[in-house]
DNA sequence: CGGAACGTTCAGAACATCCTGAACGTACCA
DNA sequence: TGGTACGTTCAGGATGTTCTGAACGTTCCG
């Protein structure tokens, strides 16, 4: 008789489906949101064997979601002496947890965002554009304005984020 | 000789690809970043068949696109007399479109989001979770606090949309 | 040393998303 | 009234993403 999943107490297997759906919807993977969401309401840590099981996911799906979410400091591993499993808990501060993964999702585009704003100014500047003929004024105007918005979307990031950090 | 697309300027075919891959990572959609890039830098407006031309999409991506784009006030219809074919011209400001695609994307589903967490509770109140045994304070608890997170997270949120509104 | 218990990896299957293009609706004009 | 020029829709094909599960590496134990 194999330990089937499908054994959660119904409100937890409520949650978690939500947990998933919402993670999808917000682009980070609906197993992730099944992990968490299942750490989340465990009064104790859960082996890999658990998750599998709980949410019947694959080891190899279980094995990568974890460590996703220890990138983000969504989960903390666990260690118990004399037991070989690693054992995983939710970390319940999910401010951090949102700040760290925008942080990994937005912020690195945003510092790489100006590479090729500048290149493309630079072949203006050359003759390099050209082709571009009777707008050029246009579309180098188009792109000092993209800068300069880029540079204000900067600041306003970084301070937004330390605002959520003060909590 | 059918006008074939890939005459543009080295410059924008760049930048709309950019524009695509941008728009693409951040989940809205590749073709609305072409078609926005490329009527950002165009110093008139465009009709449908400029954009399937220039851009090498179809009649219907540059439909729907652009339908999804005015929606987030991205781009703008424009008349022209005795010519009737629509044409679009690119909104300039960025905090505007940004600010309502977040309204969009996120915001709604802060507000839709606590009624799983409503019946939940109540579920946990009657007996209907009795399967949950040991653990039903724990489940109790972590569900309070994510009602409260989920509260502040709605004030934050809320406020920021006013701080970029200010720009 | 051999084998058991575990975590990790990754090719490819399963699934979801996006895009195309043909069919259609509508407005206009001769 | 028929024809043309346009925009819209949506079934299904094309493309991209996520997940599975078998193969493998490692650690531990007898």
């Amino acid at each position: 008789m194999t330990p089937s999943a499908h054994e959660l107490p119904t409100v937890v297997r409520r949650f978690v489906e939500d947990a998933g759906n919402t993670a999808q919807s917000l682009g980070v993977g609906r197993v992730l949101g099944q992990i968490y969401g299942y750490l989340y309401l465990s009064p104790r840590p859960r082996s890999l064997a658990d998750l599998e099981n709980a949410l019947g996911i694959s080891k190899g799906s279980a094995s990568m979601g974890v460590r996703q979410l220890e990138q983000w400091n969504a989960v903390r591993k666990i260690w118990v002496r004399g037991d070989r499993k690693d054992y995983y808990e939710a970390n319940e501060w999910l401010g951090e947890i949102v700040r760290n993964i925008l942080r990994d999702m937005v912020g690195s585009k945003l510092s790489t965002g100006t590479a090729l704003l500048d290149e493309l100014k630079a072949d203006i500047g050359n003759g390099a554009g050209g082709d571009l003929a009777p707008d050029r004024d246009f579309v180098a105007a188009r792109l000092q304005h993209l800068r300069d918005f880029h540079a204000k979307a900067q600041k306003v990031w970084n301070s937004s984020i330390v605002r959520m950090l003060l909590k």
